[in-house]
DNA sequence: CTGAAAGCGCTTACAG
DNA sequence: CTGAAAGCGCTTACAG
C-alpha cells in the first residue's frame, strides 16, 4: 500500500502539504496542489481512514439507527439518507434494532456509537432515560426522524402524526361511517415506540369532534406490520358487531387488515372500508386509501441538516429546530360510504 | 475520554496487558484480567476504534453492497446480515447502489472500500471487468449473494434462478396455459444485473420442454420494480392478443402486473393468471402465487460464511464453495386454468 | 504557502 | 504471564 510519505517524496513536498492538498485546504498553492494530486494519482494513493481518524478526530461516518429496515418507511428513509451521506463523502453505519430490547441497549447504551461516527441519526427510535443519558454522554451531534423522543440540541424531522390520523378518520366520518375501528401499535412492544400513541390521539380527537365516543372495543393493538394488522383485524372480527370502517395506523397494518377481511368473506369497501397512513409503494397496487407521508423527503432533509454543521464552517450555530412535513389524503378504492342497511 | 493509560494506571499494569485482557487474549492471568476489567468498568472505558484499527490493522467492519435497499429481497437480506454481524461484534457499512452507474463506480472502484472494512458482502451486484480488478486489488475476503458475477475465492450463496423460473412456468403450463408472457429485468439497466437472464432462461426452457416456442412478443423488459411490472404489462396489453398468463421475474413486478391488469379491466385469475418469484411479505395479502426463495436465510448464511475466517483461527483454509438454497412453489389465488373459450 | 515534529491511542513483536 | 518501546499512517499547531 502506498502511504502519504510515498506521495510526499514523489511530489517533492512534506507529508503535511500532501495532507492539506488532498483535503482541498486553501493554504496550498495551485502549483503544489497540482503536483501532489498528480503524484497521488500516479501512485494510486488512498488515505488510510484509521490513521486519518486517529490523527484528525473525525470519522467521516454517520450512524443510522432504524427499528426495522424491512419496513417500507425505514427502507425508504435509509435509501434517501444513504444518498445524501455518500454524496457528501460520508459513510453510513447501519444499526437495525429488529424489535429486540437487547439490541437497542447494545446500540444506544454501550460504546457502539463511541468514536465510530461523527453524528447519529435516530429514525423513530424510542429513547428511555438511560439511553438519553448514554447518548448525551457521547456528546455527538445528531438528528431525529419521526420519533416522539427528544434529545436536547438535536433537530427533528417528522410529520404531524396526530393530524395525519385525524385526516384519515375524518375521511371515514365524511363518508358517513360511525363505527370506525382503529388498529395500531402494541404498548407491550419491547421498544415502546410512540408514533402509534399520536395516531390514536388523532383518531380519538376526530371521533370526539364528530360527537362520537371512542369505543375501546373497536381499538385493537398489535405490531406495526402486515401480520400485526392481520391479527388485530381477526381479533376485531372475533369480538362481533364488526365496524364499518378500519383506520390502520400504517399501511402495512392496513394490508394485513385487507387480508383478514377477505379471509372473513367481507368485501372492501362494500362491507368494510380501510384506510392507512404512509402511501406505501404497494398501496396503489392494492387500491388502498391512505394519508401519504414523504418518507424519502424526511430522510434527505434530516441527513442534510445533520451534515450541515459537519461539512460547513467548523462551528456554525446549530439550529436545533424541528421540521414538520405535510401529509396528504389519498383516496383510492378501499374507502366508500357504509352500506345503507 | 478515558484512555487505555488510565485503565493501566488504575489496574497497576501496562497498557499492553490492558489491551490483551480487554480483548480476551489467553495470555493473561485470571487475576490480572479481573483487575483490568474492573478498572475499565469503573472508568467506563471504551477502546478507540480508530487507534485500534490503525495499530491492529482490523476494522471490525463489513461493507455490504446492495442494489436497492427499498426492495423486499435486499431489505430482508440486510436485516439478516446485520443481525449476524452485530452479534459477532462487527459493524455494517451500507452501500446502496440505487440504480446509478456512477454510484456503483464510487463504491466498487474508488477507495471507498479501502481499509474501511475487513470484508465485503456483495448482494446481487453486477461486476464489470474494472470492478473485478479493483475488488481483487483490495485483497479483501468477500462473499456474494445472488449474483451472476463471480469473484475468485469468494463464496456465493444463492438460489437456482433457472430452476425457480422453470418451476413457475411449469406451474402455468400444468394449468393448461400456452400463451404465457414473461416480464423481466431491463437489459438497458445501467447496472447490468444478471438475475433476470437466468430467470428468462428457465422460462424459455420450460416452454420448449412443453413444445412451445418462446414468443418474443410475449417477453417484455422493464425494471425489477412494481412500476416496472406495471409498465411491462401495459406494454404487453398494448400489443394486442393478450396472454392467458404472466410470469413475472419477481413478485414486485407481479404486483405491478396485477395493477395493470386490474386497470385494464381484466380479472386475475379468471382472465389472466399471474405468478412471480420471491414470496414477498405482501404476496400473501395479494393472494399472489409465487416461487418462494429464502431471503433472510441467504443473508444469514452468507454473513456467517464471511465471518468465519475473520473470527476463527487466523488462517483457516478458505472454503470458497457456493451454496444453493432451495425454492418452493407457493400456489395462491392468482393462478388458475385458462378460460375455456 | 510550507515543513519539522509532536501526537492521536492503540497493538504487537521482542525480551524476559 | 507481563512490560518497554516501537510503530501503525495520518493531521495539526507552531514556526517561519
Amino acid at each position: 500500500m502506498t502511504k502519504i510519505d510515498d506521495v510526499a517524496r514523489l511530489a517533492g513536498v512534506s507529508t503535511a502539504t500532501v495532507s492539506r492538498a488532498l483535503r482541498g485546504l486553501p493554504t496550498v498553492s495551485a502549483a503544489t496542489r497540482r503536483r501532489v494530486l498528480a503524484a497521488a494519482e500516479q501512485l494510486d494513493y488512498a488515505v488510510s481512514p484509521s490513521a486519518s481518524r486517529l490523527a484528525g478526530g473525525r470519522t467521516g461516518t454517520v450512524a443510522v439507527v432504524v427499528p426495522r429496515i424491512t419496513r417500507w418507511f425505514f427502507a425508504t428513509v435509509v435509501e434517501a439518507v444513504e444518498e445524501v451521506l455518500h454524496s457528501a463523502g460520508y459513510d453510513l453505519l447501519l444499526h437495525n434494532l429488529g424489535g429486540r430490547e437487547q439490541t437497542r441497549q447494545r446500540v444506544l447504551r454501550t460504546a457502539n456509537l463511541h468514536k465510530r461516527a461523527d453524528a447519529v441519526l435516530l429514525v423513530a427510535t424510542p429513547l428511555r432515560a438511560a439511553d438519553l443519558t448514554a447518548l448525551t454522554a457521547l456528546d455527538l451531534p445528531g438528528a431525529i426522524i419521526s420519533s416522539g423522543s427528544v434529545v436536547p440540541g438535536w433537530p427533528c424531522v417528522r410529520i404531524d402524526d396526530v393530524a395525519a390520523a385525524h385526516a384519515a378518520t375524518r375521511h371515514l366520518l365524511g363518508l358517513g361511517h360511525r363505527r370506525i375501528a382503529h388498529i395500531s401499535g402494541d404498548p407491550e412492544d419491547e421498544l415502546a415506540f410512540t408514533t402509534h400513541l399520536d395516531r390514536r390521539r388523532g383518531y380519538q380527537e376526530a371521533l370526539r369532534a364528530a360527537g362520537i365516543m371512542p369505543d375501546p372495543g373497536l381499538d385493537v393493538e398489535s405490531q406495526f406490520t402486515i401480520d400485526g394488522g392481520h391479527q388485530a383485524t381477526v381479533e376485531l372480527l372475533r369480538r362481533g358487531d364488526p365496524p364499518t370502517a378500519v383506520f390502520a395506523a400504517c399501511d402495512e397494518m392496513a394490508m394485513g387488515a385487507l387480508r383478514a377481511l377477505r379471509e372473513a368473506g367481507l368485501r372492501v369497501p362494500q362491507d368494510v372500508s380501510v384506510i392507512g397512513i404512509d402511501d406505501h409503494d404497494l398501496s396503489v397496487v392494492l387500491g388502498l386509501s391512505t394519508v401519504a407521508q414523504p418518507a424519502a423527503e424526511q430522510g434527505r432533509l434530516a441527513a442534510r441538516i445533520l451534515l450541515d454543521p459537519l461539512v460547513g464552517s467548523p462551528r456554525l450555530p446549530r439550529s436545533a429546530s424541528s421540521v414538520i412535513l405535510p401529509t396528504r389524503l389519498v383516496v383510492r378504492d378501499s374507502t366508500a360510504p357504509p352500506r345503507a342497511d
